[in-house]
DNA sequence: AATCCGGGGAA
DNA sequence: TTCCCAGGATT
């Protein structure tokens, strides 16, 4: 597909100069080190910046380079992660610092085609970080770009079938700064839901979607998934001094996180006096916590919540007695169970 | 090509 | 409620 020059070159022009004046002042954005920038794009992934900005200080702090990222333990690395979500990020984080390491030096690939290949990179990542730490010539499309673009050249395109056209679209030069311009016009001007800033931005002179009255329809939604709602019983069992908890398993949702026994569906009370007596629980107090419904993207869990004291804890296979302190420093919970903190502390 | 994988902010 | 976020891996 062949653009017009004109609607190619204002594109570039008017992003290169709205990001001169107006670019966010970023933590990642301070330098152009690789290895911040990679770890700024993985945090960044479905999970926006006000977010991350917390989570990235505190994880450059401790873990300054590669080197000290494929040093640290999977759990107190996971830790770090908590309350971030999509735990399979920092999984395939640290196993490609190691890959990083121990293959190129501890020096991040300086190519698309190279980063591609390490775990946790994709298609969007890689040229996020080929293009802003090296000036690589290649596209990063995300759903800000996406957005934008479909809307300004008004085709009703999928992310996908944008990709080929971007080739016509990068500037020479300074495409770093293009790809993030891009983001941040989406981010913050081009936004999704009810009316975006067109007033504001800095395209909408050559943008069709403004022109046409576009922007309610474009770009092309993905159809919505069901959701399905699912019961779950809660038990923090304590004996005042130590909690029960339990690793999750290695697959699935919450994968390798700590729990409180989470049990499937929602449980009478003798079916939890028997599940206790497994533990070697025969004498309780129960006291029942609020319900709450913790929201995943294409799932609710309704969290039927008890406290459970007893005198004694003994220690049985699967379950870990932990005290209020390792709890807070040093096992990873999802953050469903902050709902019930004031239980725990 | 679909589905799975967290959690939160915003309307 | 619904949307969607600087997406990637798995099937």
């Amino acid at each position: 597909m062949l653009m017009n020059k004109n609607t190619i070159e204002y594109l570039q022009n008017s992003l290169h100069n709205f990001y001169s004046s107006f670019a966010r002042d970023l933590p990642w954005r301070k330098n152009k080190d690789p290895y911040s920038i990679w770890v700024s794009e993985i945090m960044l992934q479905q999970t926006q910046v006000k977010t991350v900005i917390p989570y990235f200080e505190r994880f450059l702090k401790l873990l300054p380079d590669v080197s000290h990222l494929a040093k640290i333990d999977i759990e107190s690395l996971m830790k770090l992660w908590e309350g971030l979500g999509y735990y399979s990020r920092v999984k395939h984080m640290h196993q490609a610092a190691k890959i990083i390491v121990n293959e190129y030096h501890g020096i991040l690939p300086k190519t698309a085609l190279e980063l591609l290949k390490l775990p946790g990179i994709g298609l969007y990542t890689a040229g996020a970080i080929a293009s802003i730490a090296y000036e690589e010539r290649i596209a990063a499309v995300d759903g800000n770009v996406h957005r934008v673009l479909s809307r300004y050249l008004g085709l009703p395109i999928t992310k996908e079938e944008l990709l080929p056209l971007m080739d016509e679209l990068l500037p020479s030069q300074s495409i770093g700064n293009f790809n993030q311009a891009l983001m941040e016009v989406g981010s913050r001007i081009c936004i999704p839901q009810s009316l975006p800033l067109c007033n504001e931005c800095p395209i909408n002179q050559k943008c069709q979607a403004f022109k046409k009255q576009l922007t309610d329809s474009l770009p092309i939604k993905p159809k919505k998934l069901n959701r399905t709602i699912e019961d779950k019983t809660l038990l923090i069992i304590t004996d005042q001094t130590h909690y029960v908890i339990r690793k999750r398993p290695s697959k699935g949702l919450l994968a390798n996180l700590w729990e409180f026994p989470l049990l499937e569906g929602s449980q009478t009370i003798n079916e939890i006096s028997a599940f206790l007596l497994d533990l070697g629980i025969d004498e309780f107090d129960l006291k029942v916590l609020p319900n709450s419904v913790h929201t995943f993207t294409h799932k609710d869990w309704k969290i039927n919540a008890y406290k459970i004291t007893t005198m004694k804890l003994n220690p049985v296979d699967h379950y870990t007695l932990v005290s209020r302190f390792d709890l807070n420093q040093i096992y990873t919970l999802s953050s469903l169970f902050k709902k019930y903190q004031e239980y725990y502390q």
